[in-house]
DNA sequence: GTTAGCACTCACCACTAAAGAGTGCTAACA
DNA sequence: TGTTAGCACTCTTTAGTGGTGAGTGCTAAC
């Protein structure tokens, strides 16, 4: 013990070649296996060229600088939060990122419609291609602008009212309307609201409604119904939304056997509040929290690897994948990558 | 042993009202805390007219009948699946059920739209209210005709297609149009489309846009667009739709505290055929499903209580609650049923 | 600087023993 | 005849015990 603190004191805290590539051996073999990794695993498996006393001593160093811990004494060891840290940081400077494009694309490109659905389908195509839980966060939009008001006649009676804004956030909802409204009736009535609320916000609108509803005594009903719709949206799109899915992937890996640690991660999950306390502010390229980054009890031996979107407007989303620390990275960093293009993709498309 | 077997005999098989007295206090208590129930804690807790020996011959000649069951030789008793079903039974014809309609109205009547989205706002509600894995199926139908057809104007280049169809399904997609169509010719158009096709099924429609699109050559795109979105829809609609929620619920209850169990169950949750197995077809009123009446080995200590709603078009869907065979099925019942009711209310608004 | 060897530690497993809960049965009682 | 008290018995659960094996740290030799 002695020996190992003086050499680590003697060398520094530099990290040489050999250690870096025995700590990534630890944790790749970790990330796949979830058992404590020893020395004679690492001679055999991957630094065949060593012997697992060499080994050893390498560990010890990594242990005496943190990248490395033993559960107890005599297991192997398991890579700490510092370990996976580094890990990430390389990887994102470095590039070597797994290309699954292809399959990821594939999976969610056959449905596609309002941004709601976007992003509950990204949602759960980043599960299923992960296995791990993933997030969708469609941030709020305090300022959306009404650009398109419709009315689309059913059956006698009702009327199925249309609301476009700039952000290509579509919402419709079933109202009641007059008896003798034809199409023709009912598409008058868009062209005038949607001149006279158009460019306005979802906020004004409701407003406005207020006031125009004085002069035309017979739509009221249908002023009435519009000014509680968009009260509604703005409601919704001032809101965070957020798309979970996949969340009980987390019961196939061992660390959560537990059922009671698996619930707490659970209901975090739920908690809305707490699941943003760890999303990152809108912020350029990935961001990964691990372990205590998290900044829940909860979450103390999780990571959560985010990345940005871009929606109209200049708003941009987060999307990610949340996971036990010990995680391949680099493939989801990958696949993170092609989700969040293609995110931009379509909520661009739809916003334009 | 041999006594016990000559008093059933004796007895016959009829269960007497002191019998039936103590087997729902078996089951109630189980189903509240899970634990086999000693004759000891009846005779506490709820026939404290009775010592706890007479409680032991009754629970010896239930058990004898089929309705209890000892895990081994010395522990309590536990209602066997029998017991569930006679529960059940007399919970159905007699009408003893929990009310908790205000709640279960307040918890999902503030949010309404489209028919997807009240089928899983249902599901959340029902299974927030519960506590247990909610499901909500709308059955597939195949003869839906569209009723109106529209283009409502976006920015330049694009357009929001909203299909209705008399079953009160409605759908929208952004599709590319002709910059040079303004709202007003957009309206022409759907005015034409919506004459031409209204009254058919959408599989009609399908074939009929690949015929019609030849004679008008500049709507081509948009044509194309529609029929896309029609056999699109015919395909969703042509499926059943199911709405899962709640499915980590199971977490809460101790006999899904084997984290393999739990994932066993979880994955019939997202297996659409093991789920739709189980559910039962078309039928008026309430289905209950214990144990081995669910029909998959994972589900075998489970019961699934299912009622169902009515929604457009003389068709029915399914609403129902998944969970341990201990269940308080008299609450669930009525959360159900004013669930049912509220589904047949807002699909009946939604088609009418 | 690397390696072989050895003593040592500690989780894990199988096994055993004791404790506790609950039953079945018998005999006495109303 | 139904009810109850008492007791022997069963079987799960829990704690404790020893053996096994993986893995380490240290020392000495290469």
């Amino acid at each position: 013990m002695a020996d190992g603190r003086s050499r680590a004191v003697q060398k520094g805290h530099e990290i040489d070649d050999r250690k870096l590539r025995i700590l990534l051996a630890v944790i790749d073999d970790y990330v796949h296996t979830a058992v404590p990794v020893g020395s004679r695993t690492i001679s055999r498996k991957y630094e065949t060229a060593l012997s697992s006393a060499t080994i050893r001593n390498e560990m010890s160093d990594l242990e005496e600088m943190g990248y490395l811990e033993q559960p107890h004494v005599s297991a192997g060891r398991v890579p700490t939060m510092k370990a996976y840290r580094l890990y990430v940081d390389s990887l994102l400077s470095g590039g070597t990122r797994a290309a699954e494009a292809d399959s990821v694309r594939e999976f969610f490109f056959d449905r596609v419609s309002q941004m709601q659905d976007v992003v509950e389908s990204a949602a759960s195509a980043l599960s299923e291609l992960t296995r791990y839980t993933a997030v969708v966060l469609m941030p709020k939009q305090l300022d959306l602008k009404v650009s398109c008001l419709q009315l689309v006649p059913m059956n006698r009676g009702s009327a199925l009212l249309v609301v476009i804004t700039d952000g290509g956030v579509i919402r419709n909802q079933v109202i009641r309307v007059s008896e003798n409204l034809d199409s023709d009736a009912l598409y008058a009535i868009s062209k005038v609201l949607t001149s006279r609320l158009a460019g306005r916000t979802l906020q004004q609108v409701t407003e406005a409604l207020a006031i125009y509803s004085r002069y035309s005594g017979a739509d009221q009903e249908v002023c009435g119904a519009i000014a509680d719709m968009a009260s509604q949206m703005a409601r919704q799109t001032g809101t965070d939304t957020i798309a979970v899915s996949g969340s009980h992937n987390i019961l196939n890996y061992p660390e959560y056997s537990d059922v009671d640690k698996a619930r707490a991660f659970l209901s975090v999950l739920e908690t809305k509040d707490k699941l943003l306390s760890f999303l990152p502010e809108e912020r350029e390229g990935f961001t990964v929290r691990i372990g205590p980054e998290m900044g829940l009890r909860e979450m103390a031996d999780c990571a959560a690897v985010c990345t940005s979107y871009r929606i109209g407007g200049g708003h941009t989303g987060t999307v990610g994948v949340i996971g036990p620390a010990r995680m391949p990275y680099g493939r989801i960093i990958g696949i993170l990558e092609t989700v969040g293009e293609a995110l931009t993709g379509l909520m661009g498309e739809a916003a334009r």
